[in-house]
DNA sequence: CTCTGGTCGTGTACAAACTACACAACCAGG
DNA sequence: CCTGGTTGTGTAGTTTGTACACGACCAGAG
């Protein structure tokens, strides 16, 4: 693994701008992969990226790293390109760089982890649940792997999951939320509980109306993303 | 944020090597923050940049991710290169990619998370305890802020700490590790409770010996990571 | 108007986990 | 033989998590 070098010596140099002719062939890319609820279940937004003989192949929305634009930048533009949305939620997840990964050429891959209040259909764009995607295009499995452990995972003691609301929900709302993340149920009133215990909603003083006794309306409190000490338990 | 393309046109494209004359601009490096103990602080492993007239200057071992070799591999080499060890914990950080992070060209920094068991001095290389640090190039102070709070956070709910010692180490040892890396005490009996319950060290048969009281080494178990319920309490 | 289905909202008993804390065992060295 | 400093163990009290039942309330059917 030696350059051959001395040992010692400063790698810093590597990262001057490379001499005339011998450009990097690293290139830069971000990848998003957007979840959001559409009727209960998590879902995926995913563009078609080529139809081979006999089945399509999907991915998620992505593009090259421009010379003056930073990450997030770069992930929220290729996000908003193909997904119109308000998205508040949008986070680093994971750097994709085998050298096999895209054919042909060297990219190296920051994928972004981004949560929607709605799925909203538009061009181009291909809802599937995360629990029933379709063929993935590059390391695209691995991606959307990842994004979910990483959803999973921040489930239990961050409030990431009011990335999938919008203001004006009730508390069975949020609670669908946890469930079709998690993937499981959870006991209704201690999971109220506890939401109401740490104090991350507020009530908004409207209802509901529906065929049943109507559900009070909440809404977030101040703090955008906090990690909570355990917010979420086995029961919930 | 369009870049005049239709609506839904595949941004796929943007993968393909680009034309000729027209090379990528931004170029991807790796960076590794390597922890490891010393006298029951938590130190940093740093190599000198370049010294100005009045003040010298440091940053995270790392360098160009070559066109054939994985970001993994690249951050093993790099690391290896500077810090000898045989550090059985790598893993990936957090990609830095401002604009302007690196003066004079665009480079995509891929961090990586570095534990060795000890603090082996080496040419070239500064060990500096975590909570005194020196002026560090680059973004190289994010990159630090960025490793040592995933290093706590992790110590929570993973038995990541143990790659900070080598087999043959006490439990006093251990909760050593904790608190360099917590930075606060923990009780002793409810910590060597709760280590001893998941079971995630096995007592080697044999004693260190000292002027006091002979304490029991233990080792590893066979599962070499591994995320826990709650490995540690606020008292341990 | 009454009935009914289905959801909303709350409290309580039990079990498990966390926290605080004290004492004897043991060795090296004086 | 005594002492200092560490290792090793257990128990009581508190907090947190878990399981579970019942009335309140509305819309729609009859």
């Amino acid at each position: 693994m030696s350059d051959g070098r001395r040992p010692g010596s400063d790698d810093r140099k590597r990262r001057s701008p490379a001499p005339p002719g011998t450009h990097a062939a690293v290139a830069v890319a971000v990848d998003v992969v957007p979840f959001a609820l559409r009727e209960g279940r998590l879902h995926a937004a995913l563009i078609g990226v080529r139809a081979t003989e006999e089945s399509r192949l999907f991915a998620f929305p992505g593009g090259r790293v421009q010379p003056e634009e930073s990450l997030d930048v770069a992930a929220r533009r290729c996000l908003e390109r193909h997904v119109p949305s308000e998205g508040r939620f949008l986070e680093q997840l994971y750097a994709f760089g085998e050298p096999g990964r895209d054919p042909g050429s060297r990219v190296v891959s920051v994928a972004y982890l981004a949560l929607l209040p709605r799925a909203d259909d538009a061009d181009g764009v291909h809802w599937y649940p995360c629990d029933d995607l379709p063929p993935l295009a590059y390391d695209h499995g691995a991606v959307a792997d990842k994004a979910l452990e990483r959803l999973q995972g921040k489930l239990a003691y961050t409030n990431i999951a009011f990335g999938l609301l919008e203001d004006g929900f009730t508390l069975a709302d949020l609670q669908r939320v946890y469930e079709a993340v998690l993937g499981r149920g959870l006991d209704r009133r201690n999971f109220r509980k506890k939401v109401l215990a740490l104090e991350l909603v507020q009530p908004l003083g409207r209802v509901r109306h529906g065929p049943h006794r109507p559900a009070e309306l909440f809404g977030f409190t101040e703090r955008a993303l906090v990690t909570v000490e355990t917010l979420l338990t086995k029961k919930g």
